[in-house]
DNA sequence: AAAATAATTTAGACAAACCTAAACTTTTAC
DNA sequence: GTAAAAGTTTAGGTTTGTCTAAATTATTTT
């Protein structure tokens, strides 16, 4: 069993390795998760030790197959509550991260098979984001960044890559959420920004920053 | 904001002063929380520090005011998950109380809040426990033990005071659950335990103990 | 390819929450 | 009312997870 520190730093590497297969560094890793990068080194003598991370000194660390099984069972957990949290308990997509990341942690097989059930085995988290399975599977779906569209072309929001509420407290006043129609009116080429328009109607400029975040599908 | 080991002690001065009033010794919270009196001591220092008990070295503590309003907050929180873990994730009584424990932590205003509306604001926990309001109060029903009833005497079962698994599983076996009929078949002097019918059907016969644990209305 | 810079690790400390062993109070027993 | 027993606290140590400062390794620059 690992203590919530562990979990932490394991679903730290798993999000900065895109899934666990690239190996990630000390400085990220120090940057995700606030601390410094001495602690971070003691860290991961700990995992290795434990066999849930590939740690070679001075080149970064890897998730072993365990430890990429404990990462998916967090994330599970995570998107789990936090749709708890907006079907049943109104809050807002913005509201739910800070929550969730302590729920996450709750130790009980039955709760989260319980929970499972009681949403009706959903599939995506109010982010857009895929929930893994109690086997571990990621059951992707096909999307592309809103970046990459061209002029006219459309898609509906499945995803959006980014879960601090300062960004999607700006989605919600744009009026962008799961779900909305967005069409490409415009690009301006100076600083690769786009003119969307949502829901055929109201239309609006994002930043490439903001447009990498955001993901659509039927491109 | 306190951290989970200190919840954990204000909860237990809590409960075995009887709900904060009378003194409680460093031996008898050892016991509860299996921790070994020295370590009780040091943390019953910093709690004082903290003015969340009043604390006098050798005589044993107490709750201040702040001490009992963490408290009730800590049990409204456990009992409300209780009821969540029983009503909508269909636990028995007796898979609830490892789980709360963990639950009762979350720190969350508007997640209780939330919480409390979903669940209808229940006025009783799944061991019929009350729920103390978010101001902090809480509304005692008026009940009496089973082992206080005379021959012929009847009531309701309305709570159990003891949430461990072993006790509620004998229970479950017995027969015997909030809202259960009870009467007092015959009285067995040699040991103080009673004959009981329960729900008019088949009777059994309960060891003083057991009978100080059982609560009824109506007698 | 050596020197400068950046990234990383080791060494030594600290706070929280626990422990054991020894010292100290309080209570109980005679 | 003193002595033994029981209960409690203090002193010093451990583990977990963090920190700063110093040492080490890797990378970049020239």
């Amino acid at each position: 069993m690992q203590s919530t520190a562990e979990e932490n730093y394991i679903k730290a590497i798993y999000k900065l390795s895109g899934g666990g297969a690239a190996a990630v560094s000390t400085t990220a890793l120090s940057e995700t998760l606030q601390t410094k990068p001495a602690s971070v080194s003691d860290m991961l003598r700990k995992l290795s030790a434990k066999d849930l991370v590939h740690y070679v000194k001075y080149h970064g660390v890897q998730l072993t197959d365990e430890g990429q099984r404990v990462a998916l069972k967090i994330i599970r957990k995570h998107r789990l509550w936090e749709v708890f949290l907006v079907q049943k308990l109104r809050f807002s997509w913005d509201e739910v991260h800070e929550v969730a990341e302590q729920m996450e942690h709750v130790k009980s097989e039955l709760l989260i098979q319980r929970l499972d059930e009681f949403l009706g085995h959903p599939r995506l988290d109010p982010h857009g984001d895929p929930i893994p399975t109690e086997a571990g599977e990621l059951r992707e779906v096909e999307q592309r960044a809103l970046a990459s569209l061209n002029i006219e072309q459309e898609g509906v929001v499945c995803r959006v890559k980014d879960s601090q509420p300062a960004f999607l407290q700006y989605l919600n006043r744009v009026g962008i959420q799961i779900g909305s129609q967005l069409q490409v009116v415009d690009k301006i080429p100076y600083d690769n920004s786009l003119e969307i328009s949502i829901d055929k109607s109201k239309s609006v400029i994002l930043s490439s920053d903001v447009l990498e975040k955001i993901f659509v599908i039927n491109p």
